[in-house]
DNA sequence: CTAGCTTACGGTATTCGTAATTATT
DNA sequence: AATAATTACGAATACCGTAAGCTAG
């Protein structure tokens, strides 16, 4: 199969005539009527029905262009997804967690952010403090939340909740988490107060970071302003 | 852009080298190379950081893989999608299934839905619950039996069973699972009838359930009333 | 006979494999 | 020197367009 394949079908599907639809495409008749044909064995399921006075789609072929518009979406979507990553966008934050971190705050934290920005996605990752630090330098997390404990590697850690825990991030990338929040193509974290400097293509929010306001109300106006 | 530029992109980042891709692929190193070059050429963004050592992916890279392989696992779905609707089903489900589900009660419940609609084919996928979630928001799948989670994310969940499984479906198709119900031109299971159903009474399908030959061997035939 | 889809055939473009080239350890 | 990725070039494959063939009204 070839997405050629798939945009004669579409072609076809829409217009019902093979002629017409060689046209829309600025093709002959003759290839499309060859693609067409690869195309259904290929897929293994005549998808038009042929009689004298023009073309109708059969029942699979009626199943089958549904699907059919989606790949072509979903590849869309996936070249311009590479391409706002290549300028930078992150839209999604790989999170390490040290163990027995304040599962009850992250937990609402997350699920602020996942109700905000359902399109960003949030990985969680559970790992001794040391290897979270390797994956920091190794970029195979964007932070990490661990309790404080001095930490001197070349990481920026920020405190964030009034229990000890901190945020970890590479050096040379200095924010501290907030808020995610979306950007065109992409997804930021927003420092606040704390820092604007860039991250990688994560950019700090201009707007005005107040992301803890809806935690449970023992925590409620707690975090970053103190 | 073509389908062949996926597979062997897909193939290069899983190896991270372009000679054990290119055997794998069943092709050369040259070929493998150019193809590579005319995908990252396609798209506008660099995948792979040729580095002295080896091949890395970068963030652009990272991204693609994930579209990649959906766009490859879409047009499965499609080839299968359209291949039962040739073979006479009418309509669809495609079902998530947590790790750890119950099976038999599970395939009890199939048997049911076949019983009660054999036209509709339903298809059964393994997955983490990440995952469920984010092919039901992609149109993936049609709904998802998980352990219940507490889940809040964008979705309908209904507990089912006594033992905590509940259904995850899109918020804005507003079905939930028990009973499977012909709709115009597709399938959706009914809310609520399982409740209030007497499990004891579901027996499993007689005869060959197509919907069946993806479960186990060992749980068909099992039934709900333990 | 006409309309419309399909098959036959020659030319162009793409892709492959072999081999030479470059680069790094 | 050796490993690994990239270009160079002839051969195989795929695709297009023109033209002829088939079928229904």
């Amino acid at each position: 199969m070839n997405l050629r394949h798939l945009r004669c079908f579409i072609t076809v599907a829409e217009e019902l005539h093979f002629g017409r639809a060689a046209e829309r495409l600025h093709i002959e008749q003759s290839p499309l009527s060859r693609a067409i044909k690869k195309l259904e064995s290929n897929v293994g399921a005549r998808l038009f029905e042929r009689t004298s006075r023009g073309v109708q789609l059969t029942w699979a072929g009626k199943v089958f262009i549904e699907d059919a518009r989606r790949i072509l979406l979903v590849i869309e979507q996936a070249k311009g997804n590479v391409r706002a990553a290549a300028a930078g966008f992150r839209g999604r934050l790989r999170i390490a967690l040290s163990d027995g971190i304040a599962q009850a705050r992250l937990t609402a934290l997350l699920a602020l952010c996942r109700e905000e920005e359902p399109d960003i996605e949030i990985r969680l990752f559970e790992m001794p403090l040391s290897q979270q630090l390797k994956g920091l330098k190794n970029d195979l997390y964007d932070a990490g939340f661990t309790l404080f404990d001095g930490l001197k590697a070349d990481v920026v850690a920020q405190p964030v909740w009034q229990d000890p825990i901190v945020v970890t991030i590479p050096s040379e990338a200095s924010f501290a988490c907030a808020q995610v929040r979306r950007t065109q193509g992409g997804a930021e974290l927003s420092a606040g107060a704390l820092q604007s400097r860039d991250v990688r293509g994560v950019r700090p929010a201009t707007g005005t970071p107040a992301a803890f306001h809806r935690l449970p109300t023992s925590s409620r106006g707690t975090c970053l302003d103190h």
